[in-house]
DNA sequence: ACATATTACTTTGATATCAAAGTATTTCAA
DNA sequence: TTGAAATACTTTGATATCAAAGTAATATGT
């Protein structure tokens, strides 16, 4: 293999990572001053779109293992933002609603989402966005394709 | 804003980190073969270029804060791959050097990142990849502006 | 020279994340 | 119907990561 691949600069790993990594910390420069960390809000986002869901699918949805999402919403229950119910057809599940508090949130917090993109996208070609997205789409499913294989 | 920059799949805060993510655990899967972790992989990728520098020019070079480094680095210092000299004309710098023995994982494990990289960009045109790398360093300067900023 | 500012690193306390093993509940096949 | 398998969640122990405050060494202005 050339050296193109693992030349940083040309490496898709490493600039995911780093682009991840600057929209990770202005994410959490402007949750901070609402008291939110950054993985509750990533469990917001998907509750807020749709909440009652078992513990499994929202992990999935947020992207987190099980155990992770296990120890997000202990803590997110502890500050007060979502409560679980047992399923009543299935003492297994866990469904996970949002609180009035945590309802409250997502006009102020929602839009943080919209402003951050534009940020980052600014001075980029529209054309050219639309086309990193479809490639990250396509890598990670490359990506998690590999990771179930071996 | 539209919705459109907060729907998950056209947001590039969102599929940066599920790009990010995918790699991080396919990385995990394959150093854990070798005992190594994802954080100490980072470090050493920017070892194996160059030794001898400051651990701050290290951490930036690896992209982490600077007191990450110096954790990451106890243990890789534990785990008998790095060893911390002071530097002899600025008795607070710590120059970072490899071991042989991180000098001889440098061949096994290198090909790896061509490995991931040829994997994830499988069945993607090169003209795309070649966009998706140039938006995302414009992104990452966009938001590493904003950062510094406030 | 000496007090102050700057620089480089370290410590501390917190969140984020996972894999592996464990527990409780339901499903299914004989 | 009952025991094994599958499912859903939890616990445990580990790494990864950061901000803020702390320590040590050097540089600077007077």
């Amino acid at each position: 293999m050339a050296p193109s691949t693992s030349d940083p600069d040309r490496s898709y790993g490493y600039q995911s990572r780093a682009t991840h990594r600057a929209f990770d910390r202005l994410l959490q420069q402007h949750l901070r001053q609402h008291g939110l960390t950054n993985g509750y809000w990533y469990v917001l986002r998907v509750l807020w779109e749709e909440e009652g869901m078992s513990q499994r699918e929202l992990a999935r949805a947020s992207n987190l293992t099980e155990s992770s999402a296990v120890i997000m919403l202990d803590g997110m229950q502890r500050a007060g933002l979502v409560a679980r119910r047992k399923d009543p057809a299935d003492g297994r599940r866990q469904r996970v609603f949002l609180t009035a508090k945590a309802k409250r949130l997502k006009p102020k917090l929602l839009p943080v989402a919209g402003e951050l993109n534009a940020l980052a996208a600014s001075g980029i070609a529209a054309e050219d966005l639309a086309t990193y997205l479809a490639v990250a789409h396509r890598m990670r499913a490359n990506l998690v394709a590999a990771l179930e294989t071996g």
